[in-house]
DNA sequence: TTCATAAGATAGTAATAACTTACTTTCTTA
DNA sequence: TAAGAAAGTAAGTTATTACTATCTTATGAA
C-alpha cells in the first residue's frame, strides 16, 4: 500500500507534491470522503503531524490536489486540441484524453464530484467550479467552431451538447465503478463518442 | 429545518418510514456522507438513541433508504413506460420521469453515487448495483424494441446508448450542483434528450 | 566542524462519530 | 384497570477525527 519514500527528509515543495500525489493515489482505492490525514501520512511513510508542517489545514491539502488536477487536465486537453486537424476531431481528442486521464487517476472524478456536492462554499469547491467552467467553455468553443466549419449541424444547441459531453464522462465513470475496473473505459469510450458524433453531425444509418 | 412530528410515539413501521424520509430530506441539503445519526434524529424531533430501537446500525438505515429509492424510481419509470405509445416515446417518458424524480429528491442521485464508490461491498452498495442493473436493462430493452419497430437505427450500439442515457442524468445533476438550483433541470432535460433522440434515429439537420 | 533551521517524531488536545446502557413514558389489551 | 411490551430519553462508551505543543534529528552553509 505505502509508497516507500526514497528519503526521510524532503524539502518543503517536494513534500507538498508528494502529499498531493498520495491523496490522488488513495482516492483511486478509497472513498474520497474518508481519506483521513492519518491515511495520507501512512501512505507517504511519515507521521500524521508532519503534514501540518506543510499545510495549515486538511482543506488546504485538498485545495492543492484540486489545483494539481485542474492544471494537469487542462494542459492535457489543450495539447490534444492543438494536435487535432478539425474542431470535431479536437472534440474527440479531448474526450479520449479526458478518459485516459481518468483511467490513470480513477479517484479524481469522484473527488471532484464529492467536492462539488459539498453544501458550504470553500476553497476546493471553488477550484472545482472554476475547472468545470473552463472545461465547458472549451467544449462549447469547439462546438461553435465546428458549426462555423460546417462540420456540425447549425441547429445544434451548444449548451445541451456541452452538458452531454460532460455527462458521457460521468456515465463511463459510473460504469467503471459498477464493474470495479477502470480499464474497460477506453473501449466503451469510443462507442459512446461515436454516438455523440452522430448526434452532432446528423449522420444517417 | 425539523419536521415537527405529529406525535411523539409512533409504531415501529411508521417510525422506520419517517427515518427514511428524514434521510432523503437531509440529503437534499447536506453532503450525504456527513449525514450523522444525530442529524437524522434531530430532523425527526427524536433523540439519537431512539433510532437504534428500529435499526441495528446506521448502515441498515441507509440500506432502507436505498430500498425506498429503488422501489419508487422503478415503479415510476414502469408506469411511464406503460403509458407511452412507442419505444422511443417510452424512452423519453422514462428520462423525463427520472429527471422529475431527481428534481423532487435532489439528494438521491448523490447518495446513490456515494454508495457506489464505496470501496467495501455492503448492503446499501449491493442494492444500488441491483437498481442500476435493473434500470439499465429496461433502457436496453426499450432500445431493442425501438430497433424492432424501425424507430431506432439498426446499427445503434445498445450498450453505448444505455450508458449515454444514464450519463445524461448524471450530467444534469452535476449542472444543478453547479447552479445550486435543481429547478432548471427539467428545461435542460428536454434539450439534452432531443440530442439523444437525434443520435438514435439518425435525424438530419 | 559548528550551528541555525527546516523537517519530522511523539504524544498529546477537543470535538464528534456510532452505538449502548439504564431508566421512563406511552400504548395496547386481557 | 393493571401489566407487559413498545418507544423514547439521557447520559454514558470507545474510536476516530483534525489539529497542536514539545522535543529531536538531519541538512546545508559559514
Amino acid at each position: 500500500m505505502e509508497t516507500p519514500s526514497p528519503s526521510k527528509h524532503l524539502p518543503a515543495d517536494e513534500r507538498r507534491a508528494a502529499t498531493v500525489e498520495a491523496v490522488v493515489a488513495l482516492a483511486a482505492q478509497t472513498n474520497p470522503s474518508d481519506i483521513s490525514t492519518t491515511a495520507i501520512a501512512k501512505h507517504m511513510g511519515v507521521t500524521q503531524g508532519a503534514l501540518f508542517k506543510h499545510f495549515p489545514t486538511k482543506e488546504s491539502i485538498i485545495e492543492a490536489v484540486m489545483g494539481w488536477v485542474a492544471d494537469r487536465l487542462l494542459a492535457r486537453i489543450d495539447a490534444a486540441t492543438r494536435k487535432a486537424a478539425t474542431p470535431l476531431a479536437a472534440l474527440e481528442a479531448v474526450f479520449m484524453t479526458h478518459v485516459e486521464f481518468v483511467t490513470i487517476h480513477p479517484g479524481v472524478p469522484r473527488m471532484l464530484f464529492g467536492e462539488l456536492q459539498r453544501a458550504e462554499m470553500n476553497g476546493p469547491k471553488r477550484l472545482v467550479q472554476a475547472l468545470i467552467a473552463r472545461y465547458s467553455e472549451r467544449v462549447r468553443a469547439l462546438i461553435a467552431q465546428g458549426k462555423a466549419a460546417g462540420e456540425i449541424r447549425a441547429n445544434m444547441d451548444e449548451g445541451s451538447a456541452a452538458l452531454l459531453f460532460v455527462g458521457m464522462v460521468q456515465g463511463l465513470v459510473m460504469q467503471s465503478l459498477l464493474a470495479g475496473d477502470v480499464r474497460q473505459m477506453s473501449d466503451q469510450a469510443a462507442g459512446v463518442f461515436a454516438l455523440f458524433r452522430d448526434a452532432l453531425t446528423g449522420a444517417q444509418a
